[in-house]
DNA sequence: AGATCCGACCAATTCTAAATTGGTTGAGAG
DNA sequence: CTCTCAACCAATTTAGAATTGGTCGGATCT
């Protein structure tokens, strides 16, 4: 009845898993055998079983969770890696913020990189985006050439990060659609600057790159707000 | 039997399904109604409809995938979102790269944005590196102190960033676990560096931080060539 | 003959229901 | 009082059925 007693009791409970984690060969994943089956093996009950697992999740040794099991090693730290979750948790000022952190670097990165064909395919897009009927085409190629500039580092992990930033924007944007049905207006904007940031990269000018890549993106953001805040349009 | 009559055959179908993709109400996700029940709804052959589907793909008005449907729209490139096709598609120098780019850019926007409590918690991080008896406990702390620097952003979009990257490192690295059981050493390169990123964020330093964390991930990246070397170790 | 229709089948994907898992509660035994 | 045991709960995984676009071969019609 001591508390001595008691941790007493629970202490060969929790040496005897400890020699159990010692000998057993877990899986890859470093999982361990359910509650229901662990408590059969050493024999204990199991609310014994779940003090000793208890104490060791204390100490950081193991980490549980309902339904997955129970596992030796660090909690993975809940990655906020999904998109839908991810989406729900944000806002567009917040995504653009984000966008004029990363992009400009990509852009950085690429006029480094890029090969011919990564130039002629950004000509090809900047031509089509001109030629454009439609908001839906022009978006296509639009969103086309940004992709090339990632491409254009021709490094895996960075265009996986920029299709992220991509798949978030949708999933932000989702439900306002461009209520304007017009085609854009051969002075838009994004024209002359995505002509700037082509033209920076074709000359290996880092600094160019990043900077009208930052320029573009604040033009873009100055048009989404104007847009937003008149709302008919 | 001419071609003329096969391509005025194909082209009523085509505008009827056109006339229908107009008029229906589709789905939040542009999907629209499997091959078979829309032959039947249009009172055409499946045959003769998948011609028009054909048609339409492609002029890129629709596209199509086994398994999951028929949708409106553009496809959705392939996002290379997906951790663990990722992390089979590059390896280790490459991502070390990407990291080079994006976390100096991570810890300037912290350096702008840390609040107090940031600041404490990486205070905390960095003792408990100091403190660690072992490489996994060291470890752990030395990964907190890296994303609360990227928490200190207060930017949702970019932590998932910097998550994934992280998460993309725990893919490649895979396998090859530190071979070394000792306890870092006093004098490890990490100690002085961390300390001066931290400064830099107190200090709203904003290039000092990028800078420090760049020096910090290229010391880290020497580390590994010379760790890979030397296969022993 | 030659195109078309129809049914069946295939592989990729989604959907659904059962099984599993850590966490919790309450009655009863010691 | 404490411990045990069984049942239950919600989160998660798993496995199998159902669905979907794509394909092939024989039957049918022109």
């Amino acid at each position: 009845m001591l508390a001595v007693d008691e941790a007493g009791s629970n202490r060969s409970v929790v040496t005897q898993l400890r020699a159990y984690l010692a000998q057993a060969t877990l899986p890859e994943d470093g999982r361990l055998p359910a509650e229901r089956d662990l408590s059969a093996v050493l024999g204990v009950t199991r609310t014994e079983l779940r003090k000793a697992l208890g104490a060791l999740e204390a100490e950081g040794q193991i980490w549980r969770h309902v339904g997955k099991g129970t596992f030796m090693g660090n909690r993975p730290v809940d990655t906020l890696s999904d998109i839908a979750a991810l989406s729900k948790r944000t806002n567009p000022a917040e995504l653009m913020r984000a966008r004029l952190i990363i992009e400009p670097e990509i852009a950085r990165a690429a006029a480094l990189t890029a090969t011919p064909m990564h130039l002629a395919e950004l000509r090809m897009c900047q031509a089509r985006t001109r030629e454009a009927a439609t908001w839906r085409q022009y978006e296509t190629w639009d969103t086309r050439l940004h992709r090339t500039v990632a491409e254009a580092t021709q490094n895996t992990p960075l265009l996986g990060l920029f299709d992220m930033l991509n798949a978030l924007r949708r999933a932000v944007t989702w439900g306002r659609l461009r209520s304007n049905p017009v085609k854009p207006e051969p002075d838009h904007h994004s024209f002359t600057e995505h002509e700037t940031i082509i033209t920076a990269i074709e000359n290996r000018d880092m600094n160019g790159a990043a900077a009208a890549m930052r320029t573009h993106l604040q033009s873009v953001e100055r048009n989404l707000l104007a847009r937003q805040s008149s709302e008919a349009d």
